[in-house]
DNA sequence: CCGTCGATCTCCT
DNA sequence: GGAGATCGACGGG
């Protein structure tokens, strides 16, 4: 398996990348404990100039500082005081783009994804939705700025899903966004069951 | 099946 | 002080 470079998270198309990126294989690896899904399901943050990104009108705090990197290391941040969420960094730096990664499809270390979680029964909410898969991968917000060509949290190529295999939709939970709540950034592979179920999901074809 | 609510970090008003 | 790129427990229908 060849792990993707920094030239392909430094493309400028964050909407392409997000869905480039369905389909590959997303892994961790701690003291030899390891992890990797099947990416399912991405939202794409465009930067600046979206209002649903932390990056929105060149925003910039502690937390965000490492959107302005150059593309290929991570943005791990805390939602809701609970939920660590995994995003990947895109093109180059001072351009803050990011893809959100919502649901993966378990592949390896399953036995581990259900210790971590302490779930009982092998279904979708395993790994389903962005606080989910970060608990099942053990990604928390520590891992902020790991370099994803690395050898820690790295992303597998794989063949590319067809477009007609992908369907679009609106981003979840970014309503406060107004216009740009409606952009269909959130893209995800067809009838996969490993996808979240959040709300927004319209069957829109690519 | 569905709505409600708590958890409790970061940032903005 | 309040809302958020969320989830799961809980109670009612």
């Amino acid at each position: 398996m060849v792990k993707l470079a920094r030239a392909f998270y430094e493309q400028q198309d964050v909407c392409k990348i997000a869905k480039s990126l369905l389909g590959k294989v997303l892994v961790t690896q701690f003291n030899s404990l390891r992890t990797a899904g099947i990416i399912v399901e991405t939202e794409a943050y465009a930067g600046v100039t979206d209002k649903a990104s932390h990056a929105s009108n060149g925003r910039r705090t502690a937390r965000t500082e490492i959107m302005y990197a150059d593309g290929g290391v991570a943005y791990v941040y805390l939602c809701y005081g609970i939920h660590h969420l995994f995003n990947v960094v895109t093109n180059k730096k001072d351009v803050p783009h990011a893809v959100l990664v919502r649901a993966v499809e378990p592949v390896e270390g399953i036995d581990v994804m259900m210790e971590r979680t302490g779930k009982i029964r092998f279904d979708h909410t395993l790994t389903a939705g962005p606080g989910s898969l970060t608990r099942a991968l053990g990604i928390n917000t520590r891992h902020t700025g790991v370099v994803l060509d690395g050898d820690v949290i790295w992303i597998e190529d794989a063949p590319k899903i067809p477009s007609a295999q992908i369907i679009a939709g609106t981003r979840v939970g970014v309503a406060y966004a107004k216009e740009d709540a409606l952009l269909p950034y959130r893209f995800s592979i067809r009838n996969n069951p490993w996808v979240s179920k959040g709300k927004g999901l319209d069957q829109i074809p690519v």
